[in-house]
Formats: structure tokens, C-alpha cells, sequence
DNA sequence: ATTGCACATTAGAATCATTCCAAATTTAGA
DNA sequence: TCTAAATTTGGAATGATTCTAATGTGCAAT
């Protein structure tokens, strides 16, 4: 995937609309929209030196903090790891499949209400929600045949 | 509320049949029984040194690993923050008041369905799931009214 | 009740993701 | 263009957790 320029442009791109952009925080948000996976900010520092060798680790780490408090990537953990940065905004969960270590986004159906799942306390305001599921993915043997 | 010691006995606590019973689990799991709040592994040796004053550290975290491991207590982790400590294990998540800093256990509904939620992955076996929620406790004016 | 040994405890050192620091540079609006 | 405020940077600091290796102990089998 190439590198738009208007990636970074608040012009074209209205999640970065108020957030200060630098030839760095546009370097890293790019590294996050060319994938669409859930790097660790070694994995972005990695990728970012590629276009920026310059770059160092503790300006990923402020992009990246910068980039989630503006709500234009969202931060995602598991257990004790590293966290991990996701650029998809729809609301959806992460299920760490355990024998590729791949992380997958797990949307949430249309038209659910949390109150619907959980006794939510009386009065809680919900500023934020995280669903995290870890397991194996089982190959289903296919029910198709093969003449 | 009491130590009683049959707390850690295997032949009255089903929960801790096959773990091996040190006087250094029996206090650490009693203190999170005692209190069926969500301390850190910090919080659980400042309380355990209370009836063993001479438990390290190194063993609270071993202790609460075995513990985990073995199904008598579940770990919580919010963000980075230290893991916390849960002593319920029933299916529930953990709704992070940001005004008290309170954890709240939020109980899953009955009958409810992780399919009806999330469109899952195609032959996800699901091993663990979190759920945890950060917001406010809005405090509602009374619909009673006061004579 | 004794014994043997696999497993557990311990203090302290090591790890390592993340944050902090303070000096140099850059952004973006006036 | 000029300036103030924000950002970048390399390196040091932090802090929760894990590791190490020496010592101690639970408990199943005798
Ligand atoms: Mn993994
Ligand atoms: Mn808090
Ligand atoms: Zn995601
Ligand atoms: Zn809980």
C-alpha cells in the first residue's frame, strides 16, 4: 500500500482534524492505516523507520499516545503484554488466537445494548468498553465435497 | 470477617483440591476471600503480612500464579495498571469507576449467548473471555420524595 | 511416624515496556 | 516572517513482574 500524502492532510482526512500533524505523527498513522493489523510500538517503530530512519522509539510512543487521545487509532490490551494499536473505529472486540499469535477484530452486532448482556451498575455512565477473547481457531473439517 | 482455616482444606474447599496447601497460599487466598474486592499483588502482601509478616513479595506473586493457574481466583488487568485479583468466579466483568477507583464486578446476564454478541470468528473456540468497562457512577437525584 | 524428594519460598538481581527529562527543533497562527 | 507553544530526541529513570539459586517444606509412600 502506498503512502497517500493526504493520509496526514486534515483537509482529506477529518480524524486528524485538530491534532497538531508532524512528519512523524503522520509517519506512524500511516503505519497503522497501510496494515490495518495490531502492532506493538516496536512493531510501529520498526515500520516507521523504513520512511523516517530518524525516528526514534520515544516519539512512537508520543504519536501514539497523541493518536488515541485524538480517538484516530485505538489503543488494545492483553493481559500483561505490549500493548497493541488498532486504526479500526467501529466498535468491535479482539480474539488472540493462540497458535498464530494473530489478533483478530471481532465486530459487535447491530443493535445490541450493553444492558442487554450485563447488570451494569445503577448509574454508570460507560466512557469506554473492551472486549477481549483468547482461544484457538479449530479448521472445521469442510462439508462441501470434492467430486 | 474470620480467618477460618478450613479455608485451605482441601477435604472443605473443593476449589483448592489437588493445589499443593503452603501456609503462604492458604493466607494469600484468605486474604482475597476475606475481602472479595480486586487488589493488586501489592495490595495482597501489605494485607497478607498482616497474619505472616515474614511472606515476601516473590511469593505473593507465586501464590496468586497458582492460584490463577488453578482456577481459585481470576486475574483482572485495566490498561497497564498492575493486575488486580478477583475471588469471584462467577461469569462476570469489571466496570473501573474513574471517580473512586473502585472495580465493580458487572455480572453477566443469564441465558445470554457470546453469538448473539459478536459475530465471531468461524471455528473460534473461545477459552477466555474479559470484559471490562471504565466510566463514571452518575449519582441520580431520588424519585422518593421526602415529606 | 519417618523419610525422600519434587515442589515451594525467599531475597535480591534482572528484565523490559513505558515514562520522564531537558535541550534542540519544529509547527502553525498572528 | 516572527514567536510562543508544542514536539522531538537520546538517554536515564521507573516500576511491575520475573528470574535465580540457595534453603525449606508438603505430602505420598513406606
Ligand atoms: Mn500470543
Ligand atoms: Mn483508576
Ligand atoms: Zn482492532
Ligand atoms: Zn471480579
Amino acid at each position: 500500500m502506498e503512502n497517500k500524502l493526504t493520509d496526514c492532510d486534515h483537509r482529506h482526512n477529518p480524524k486528524l482534524k485538530g491534532l497538531r500533524m508532524t512528519r512523524q505523527r503522520c509517519a506512524v498513522y500511516q503505519v497503522l492505516m497501510a496494515h490495518r493489523d495490531h502492532p506493538t510500538a516496536g512493531e510501529v517503530y520498526d515500520r516507521a523507520k523504513h520512511s523516517m530512519p530518524t525516528i526514534s522509539l520515544a516519539t512512537v510512543y508520543n504519536c501514539l499516545e497523541a493518536l488515541v487521545q485524538h480517538g484516530a487509532v485505538r489503543q488494545v490490551n492483553f493481559e500483561r503484554e505490549s500493548s497493541r494499536y488498532c486504526p479500526n473505529l467501529t466498535e468491535h472486540g479482539h480474539f488472540h488466537d493462540e497458535k498464530s499469535g494473530t489478533i483478530i477484530d471481532v465486530p459487535l452486532k447491530k443493535g445490541i445494548h450493553l444492558s442487554d448482556l450485563l447488570e451494569l451498575p445503577a448509574g454508570a455512565q460507560i466512557d469506554n468498553l473492551e472486549i477481549t477473547l483468547r482461544g484457538k481457531i479449530i479448521h472445521q473439517p469442510s462439508l462441501t465435497t470434492h467430486p
